[in-house]
RNA sequence: GCCCCGGUGGUGGAACGGCAGACACGGCGGACUCAAAAUCCGCUGCCCGCAAGGGCGUGUGGGUUCAAAUCCCACCCGGGGCACCA
């Protein structure tokens, strides 16, 4: 047996056998002389909530049920603040949940196939197995220090054959219904290394670790027919999701309504796909993306030698770069015309990058007169300009005074059968000039009507090592056939090397010599699956991640699904949420769920709309950023020319005073050998020529201007940027409580920012004063009924808060509100004003309304406060409406907008009251006293605005 | 280049089109202390003013409105994604 499998075994035995031991619970203090330690609180809490299945979710049809999830993490060895920022806020909403009644499931595992394996194995000789489990452990090790109520009985890990099992049979489910298929795709082909390179391997045309170039070439590959999807795709009616992410996604897919035309020519017809096939008879040359199938036969004699030198240029360029370069037009002509079918010009052919193979038919009619890019094109390379919208009450267009290209509405001209139809900005039919032209394109046999999607089929296949086996066979007759379910999965072999060239699997003869079905010889697929296709089905997995026989229990399913709260980073709106959404979709129509919708029916649960979409409401968190960092202080000796210096020598010095060189400031910017230097006299450029002195005193040996440190705004934590924060060290100074917290409280949780490791002490004062608070021993001294009356309002204005917010994701104002509470309740300690009652219930209000957030110090307290059971299993507080209600408000009164006076006035004021009060005002009556009053604004209670001139 | 998001005090941030700056950090002043730390109390957007009060102020410029951080238009700057990082 295969030892990854033995290892995860292990490890999940090891992990059951903990349950049911017994422990001593954190009590036996005594009550006063307490400190708050977090250390030991933390970790006997943890132990005993894991010991007493505290979280363990099951199947409970009398409770309503809530599937919670946070972003399946990738094992990359140390769980850093990223991970605490996604993960704790959704484990504080699943709490949150819970306590609000549902049965929650919260469950974790990890997306471990994928690249960063390989390349530890390649620069370090570790096994890609050997580097990936240990991170898991080590992973999973952290994370519970998080306090999280992940189900650990849940986890599923990718990498892992019971796993990938289900990876592979769901391939063969979209084989088999024709929507897993072989097709061709541009790759980054490294010669040298005779393997495929990943986008992120690659630097400006070259292979990051070799140097070497790297060109785009063309390879067979599997895809899903994603495709097929992309009008439900652009169907978001059914799911909560963030606006911003369905705009991404629908532009993503990227539906056009347009036409399909032919261009006859010599080596062949042309098609192009056009939304603007109203502009045919300004189409006055055609362009077709280099690695267009006809590019070879339009081509004359006299042009080969630049179109091939021009298409092996474009070739050493992505896809990205070439759209990034897009304003800069390149291209070169074929020799070879095409005839525009309604008018049956001659028209010439060239070859130009920023037309892509991947996107419609790899080619184009040129409107130059209509399109900024193709109006670019014509001018760099003297090509002819035809208008053909006439501009409504303005100058008409002349082909040789314009200087941009006009995209706007007017009348339809120099178009014989369509001259004179109206153009709009509208899209498609609605466009009067476009469903004439479609109207007579048709009737002509000169075209069809179309919808292009810039969605493009899913890539799947990789040439890679570290990833699901793909469960194909190809025979030796040259034919194809799947692994049947019985032979999953199909066993990623364990011995290989690597060398950092083509995936070891090519060259291993056990692995990829196989035996079809009717007994001939074949060969096993080496491409692997990507790892996207792991994350696209996990959390069926996490119903039922022991099960051998099917991918998920359809009993777990029928109670469980769909997953409600989907939390995870905006980076993953469009390639990962949207295969997610296309897998649900296809293994629907796979019937996949059949039986779980029987049981869901059995349980007299309405499946209908279910299994249409895999997340009902999804939050996206933002990113936390590396710490601001000042940039070296640098003396520049050199001459000075107005805001510029030439160096002649440049050193960095902490300590340099103002006049200790010709300019001495703090290095913001550097951009090459040209720097930007802040200093007493403002932002200065100085530029270091080669070869001139540059000292660094930390730095020993010969410094270059590449070591200087420049000065940080924000930037992305990353261990080579040396700006890394490590969360442990935080939970043992702090303690997880304070680092929940503080993540919760220190940003808008949607947006992120710069960690700040002083701030922390906030958090940690509030997590203290809690403590001092629950431990508190309270007795009044001079009660009185209105104090008592205050804090139990606030209390109860601050469970209306805490609610509201931490049902709409919003931490740092429910964090905010529970500190406003916490002052109120030190305050009441310090005075001894209000009554026992009043007392005990802001304390426990203020433990529940935090247990989420603060999960083990408020179970603690709640324990020594006498409650026999845990927080977690507690109630939400509710509030009481009558006594959270405020009596009197403060009504601002305005004059012309601004603010003059402001009058305490009962909460239930009527208008004529509140305008009366205003009018009243001694600052009102001396402000407008040699004004005329022309218009009173009430809004009461809040506000009256008098506008008064 | 294209798509999406953001820009508010010294800092993180708050604010149904209706009191800009809640809450917190930092800073300043004070208490306690032999002293420091911790803790506690007060002040803290900028400018003018002894004060009362006034002016200015949410990236820039314009617009809509009795009223704009919030809505609209243009621009500047920063971040995310662009299909083999996950």
């Amino acid at each position: 047996m295969w030892y990854l499998q033995g290892r995860s075994r292990s490890s999940q035995k090891a992990r059951g056998h903990t349950k049911g031991r017994q422990s001593t619970p954190p009590t036996s203090i005594a009550w006063h002389s307490m400190t708050y330690d977090h250390r030991a609180i933390e970790s006997s809490w943890q132990k005993r909530w894991e010991d007493e299945g505290l979280y363990r979710a099951s199947i409970d049809w009398d409770r309503p049920k809530h599937y919670a999830l946070t972003m399946l993490p990738y094992p990359s060895g140390d769980l850093h603040m990223g991970h605490w920022y996604a993960m704790t806020p959704s484990d504080a909403r699943a709490r949150y949940m819970r306590m609000k009644g549902y049965n929650v499931l919260f469950p974790m595992g990890f997306d471990a196939f994928g690249l960063p394996a390989e390349n530890a194995a390649v620069t370090r000789g570790i096994h890609p197995a050997h580097w990936t489990w240990p991170n898991i452990e080590r992973m999973r090790d952290q994370m519970r220090s998080m306090g999280t109520m992940f189900d650990w009985e849940r986890e599923a890990i990718s990498c892992d054959p019971t796993y990938y099992k289900w990876t592979q049979w769901l391939f063969t489910q979209m084989f088999e219904h024709d929507i897993a298929y072989r097709g061709q795709a541009m790759v980054n082909w490294s010669p040298t290394l005779q393997t495929v390179l990943a986008n992120e391997q690659v630097i400006d045309g070259l292979d990051e670790r070799t140097g070497q170039p790297v060109i785009q070439q063309l390879m067979e590959q599997w895809f899903f027919r994603i495709t097929r999807y992309a009008d439900e795709l652009l169907d978001f009616d059914a799911i909560d999701w963030p606006d911003n992410i369905v705009a991404q996604q629908t532009n993503w897919i990227g539906r056009s309504e347009g036409a399909k035309v032919e261009f006859p020519t010599d080596a062949g017809p042309l098609t192009v796909f056009t939304t603007r096939p109203d502009t045919l008879w300004g189409a006055t040359f055609m362009v077709l993306a280099p690695e267009h199938d006809l590019v070879r036969e339009l081509t004359t004699e006299d042009q080969r030698e630049a179109v091939e030198t021009y298409v092996e240029i474009a070739g050493r360029r992505s896809e990205l770069e070439r759209l990034e370069g897009a304003d800069e037009k390149t291209g070169v002509f074929t020799g070879g015309y095409a005839t525009n079918p309604v008018n049956g010009a001659q028209v010439p052919v060239w070859v130009a990058d920023y037309v892509l193979v991947s996107y419609g038919t790899g080619a184009i009619m040129a409107v130059p007169a209509h399109d900024e890019r193709d109006f670019q094109f014509a001018r760099t390379f003297g090509l002819d300009i035809t208008p053909v919208i006439q501009p409504t009450g303005a100058e008409p267009l002349v082909a040789d005074e314009m200087d941009e290209a006009y995209v706007g509405p007017g009348t339809m001209a120099n178009s014989g059968p369509i001259d004179g139809v109206e153009v709009t900005d509208a899209k498609g039919r609605a466009n009067p000039s476009l469903a004439a032209a479609i109207d007579w394109l048709v009737e002509h046999d000169a075209g069809d009507e179309h919808v292009n999607y810039r969605l493009r089929d899913w890539l799947i296949g990789r040439q890679r090592y570290w990833g699901s086996p793909t469960p194909i066979l190809h025979r030796d007759d040259g034919t194809i056939e799947v692994v049947p379910l019985e032979d999953l999965p199909v066993v990623l072999p364990e011995n290989v090397e690597f060398d950092g060239g083509r995936s070891p699997l090519h060259d291993h003869p056990d692995y990829s010599d196989a035996t079809a079905s009717d007994g001939t010889h074949a060969r096993r697929e080496t491409d692997t699956l990507d790892t996207f296709m792991c994350s696209s089905w996990y959390w069926f997995r996490y119903l039922s991640p022991q099960l051998d026989g099917s991918a998920f229990d359809p009993e777990e399913a029928a109670y469980w699904l769909p997953v409600d709260t989907y939390t995870g980073g905006a980076e993953h709106a469009v390639m990962h949420l949207l295969y997610a959404r296309f897998f649900v979709k296809a293994m629907r129509d796979m019937g996949v769920f059949d039986d779980t919708i029987a049981t869901m029916q059995e349980h007299g649960r309405d499946p209908e709309d279910l299994f249409d979409e895999p997340f009902m409401m999804l939050r996206n968190q933002g990113q936390i950023l590396g710490e601001e960092r000042t940039g070296d202080r640098l003396v520049i000796d050199g001459e000075r020319d107005g805001n510029r210096i030439v160096a002649s020598a440049v050193r960095v010095d902490p300590d340099a005073s103002d006049d200790a060189g010709t300019y001495v400031g703090e290095l913001m910017r550097r951009t090459e050998n040209v720097l930007q230097v802040k200093g007493s006299d403002g932002t200065l450029t100085v530029e270091v020529p080669e070869g001139s002195p540059l000292d660094i005193a930390t730095i020993p040996g010969v410094n270059d201007v590449n070591q200087l440190k420049h000065h940080l705004e924000i930037q992305r934590m990353s261990k080579s940027k040396g700006n890394v924060v490590n969360p442990d060290d935080l939970v043992i100074a702090h303690g997880a409580d304070t680092v929940r917290t503080y993540l919760m409280f220190a940003f808008e949780w949607q947006k992120g920012g710069p960690w700040d490791s002083h701030n922390i002490i906030g958090s940690r004062r509030f997590i203290e004063d809690v403590w001092r608070i629950g431990t508190e021993d309270y007795r009044p001294e001079a009660a009185d009924d209105i104090a008592s009356k205050n804090l139990r309002r606030k209390t109860h204005q601050t469970i209306q808060r805490v609610d509201a917010d931490l049902e709409v994701f919003k931490w740092n104002t429910a964090v905010a509100a529970l500190m406003t509470l916490r002052n109120d309740l030190l305050e009441a300690r310090r005075t001894r004003n209000v009554s026992e009652e009043t007392w005990a219930e802001g304390v426990d209000t203020l433990l529940r309304l935090l247990a989420p957030i603060a999960p083990h110090i408020t179970e603690d307290l709640w324990h020594k406060r006498g409650n026999p059971a845990s927080i977690h299993l507690a109630t939400f507080p509710e509030a009481d409406e009558a006594v959270a209600r405020e009596d009197t408000v403060t009504m601002v009164v305005q004059i012309n907008g601004k603010v003059r006076d402001r009058i305490e006035v009962g909460i239930d004021i009527d208008a004529a009251a509140a305008e009366a009060a205003a009018m009243a005002s001694a600052r009102v009556q001396e402000l407008t006293a040699d004004k005329t009053v022309r218009k009173v604004i009430v809004r009461p209670p809040n506000l009256v605005n008098i506008v008064a001139n």
